[in-house]
RNA sequence: GUCCCGUUCGUCUAGAGGUUAGGACACUGGCCUUUCACGCCGGUAACAGGGGUUCAAUUCCCCUACGGGACGCCA
């Protein structure tokens, strides 16, 4: 019966007014790895009480990120705004029980009474002058429903992250359960929604902790089991100051474009207030085996977008590289190749993988590889490697690699081999102005395997094209 | 202003009453090397300050400073 203590049971409950951004993403993502460690469900829930907020573009957005990173709810989204005639009931059922009271105050008494307040250096908060009010001012008067808060004794509670917290009744005020318009506010809605869809862990950003006790005061009012809380610390921008839009927190999704993996992400996030030994790097199936919100410590962190990238660098080495092909395809068209066959990507990835921090980069280092012009030379590289003493080399190179019937790694290597002895020379004295010549740049995988990668029409071609550039360099000189 | 929370290298963190305060990113010296990258070896760099408690405190307690959060008919 008690199905509460069998299955933990989180949500992850953004409003939805924009996209999905870092700091969010870590808060979901705290959720998702408790609930899968411990074998428990994910709630989506969309706290769009404010019925101005509902916009379906950011729900689409949220839904759309939480799907890259991985973490598909289990249960939802749900609609906060769906159970508004239960909030209700809630607010009825809690002034019949002389828990809540209408309150007429109107906005400028109460901006009044929060002014004066402050001026007396006190902490602003509802004084409960309608709590004994017996008739309303008028028939018409507009009204609000407000909690009443226990005037003795304190909330207290141990915070999975947090700790024990305490809180006096009297530092909380009577808060507004129902607005004049009828609608319910969101601390109504939260502790209703929360326990009919019975949540027994609520993990949410530490801004929430203030929210807690005046949420705990409500559960108890109604004889409701408490959930648990893990309030998290904030993630801050590099100005130190919480994460948002204004610090150029941008949605998740928008680390795809710039070539991040959904599991680099999570890694990032995760060690950001949680670490496990000495251990780095996770794999999301390590994530979610070790990860145990308890553990999280609490204070805040920056994001920095150096570890991220190097936690980057390490997913994509570690990475099949079938698990990279789209998002490689995906930056490949952003840089207009097209129609790559998936085989011969395969096949090329593997060269690429530790030399890519990011998935765009790694388009950019292999589109040498797929574009038909002749590459344009890098001046720098082109002045260091391209001199005319390689003229014979390089001219004997494609000579016998045209004559060479085989495409092979081996092949390769041995006409290499060949002019190397023929001209007594050092292999770099070959390898960069023939890396120059077919790649443009002074870096490239492994010389054979650049070769062998690129094939022989456009290795021979644009090795032709090397030796034309350096027969006119000839030429000027003399 | 009031309440709540925090403070170990620049950043993310480990640590525990007795450690040469550990690891990682970044930075940096070197090795490897056909380039780049990877990898390997090394270096710089931290317990916010002041009082207690104690034989001993970075670790426990208090105060201060600094930082953050919250004080809405927003969530």
């Amino acid at each position: 019966m008690d199905l509460k203590n069998m299955t933990l049971r989180t949500r992850f409950a953004p409003s939805p007014t924009g996209f999905l951004h870092i700091g969010g993403a870590r808060t979901a993502l705290f959720c998702h790895l408790h609930a899968r460690h411990y074998g428990g469900k994910t709630i989506l829930r969309i706290e769009d009480t404010d019925r101005e907020r509902h916009k379906q573009e950011a729900v689409d957005a949220i839904l759309a990120g939480m799907h890259w990173l991985g973490m598909d709810p289990d249960e939802g989204p749900f609609y906060q705004s769906d159970n508004a005639s239960r909030h209700l009931d809630v607010a009825e059922q809690l002034i019949v029980g002389e828990r809540a009271y209408r309150c007429y105050c109107t906005k400028d008494e109460l901006d009044q009474m929060r002014d004066e307040q402050r001026a007396k250096g006190i902490k602003p908060k509802y004084d409960g002058r309608c709590r004994n009010r017996t008739a309303p001012p008028s028939d018409d008067a507009p009204f609000v429903v407000r909690f009443l808060r226990p005037k003795v004794g304190e909330v207290v509670w141990d915070d999975k992250i947090q700790g024990e917290i305490r809180v006096r009744n009297d530092e909380l005020d009577d808060l507004i359960l129902v607005r004049s318009d009828g609608s319910p506010t969101y601390n109504l809605a939260v502790v209703v929604d929360d326990h009919d869809m019975g949540i027994n862990l609520v993990i949410r950003g530490e801004d929430h902790l203030s929210n807690t006790p005046r949420q705990i005061q409500l559960f108890e009012a109604l004889a409701w089991e408490v959930p648990e809380y893990a309030h998290m610390p904030l993630l801050h921008g590099s100005d130190g100051a919480k994460l948002s839009k204004r610090h150029g927190a941008v949605s998740v999704l928008s680390f795809r474009d710039d070539g991040f993996l959904a599991s680099a992400v999570n890694n990032y996030l995760v060690r950001l207030g949680w670490s496990h030994g000495d251990q780095e790097i996770f794999t999301q199936e390590e994530m979610e085996q070790l990860f145990d919100v308890c553990e999280v410590g609490r204070s805040a962190a920056i994001f920095d977008s150096d570890k991220l990238l190097w936690i980057n660098s390490h997913h994509i080495r570690d990475a099949h590289p079938e698990e990279l092909l789209e998002e490689l395809i995906i930056q490949l068209e952003k840089i207009e190749i097209y129609g790559v066959e998936r085989d011969k990507l395969l096949e090329v990835i593997p060269e690429f993988q530790e030399r890519s921090k990011t998935m765009v980069e790694m388009a950019a280092k292999v589109s040498f590889l797929f574009v038909d012009d002749l590459p344009v030379y890098d001046p720098a590289a082109a002045k260091k490697h391209m001199k005319v003493a390689s003229l014979a080399p390089l001219t004997e190179l494609a000579n016998r690699l045209e004559a060479q019937p085989e495409w092979s790694l081996a092949a390769i290597e041995k006409v290499f081999k060949s002019i190397l002895e023929a001209f007594d020379i050092k292999m770099g004295k070959l390898a960069q102005p023939v890396r120059v010549s077919l790649t443009g740049t002074a870096t490239s995988p492994g010389i054979y395997e650049t070769l062998y990668l690129l094939g022989r029409e456009k290795t021979i071609a644009r090795l032709r094209h090397g030796v034309e550039f350096l027969e006119e360099k000839a030429a000027f000189a003399t």
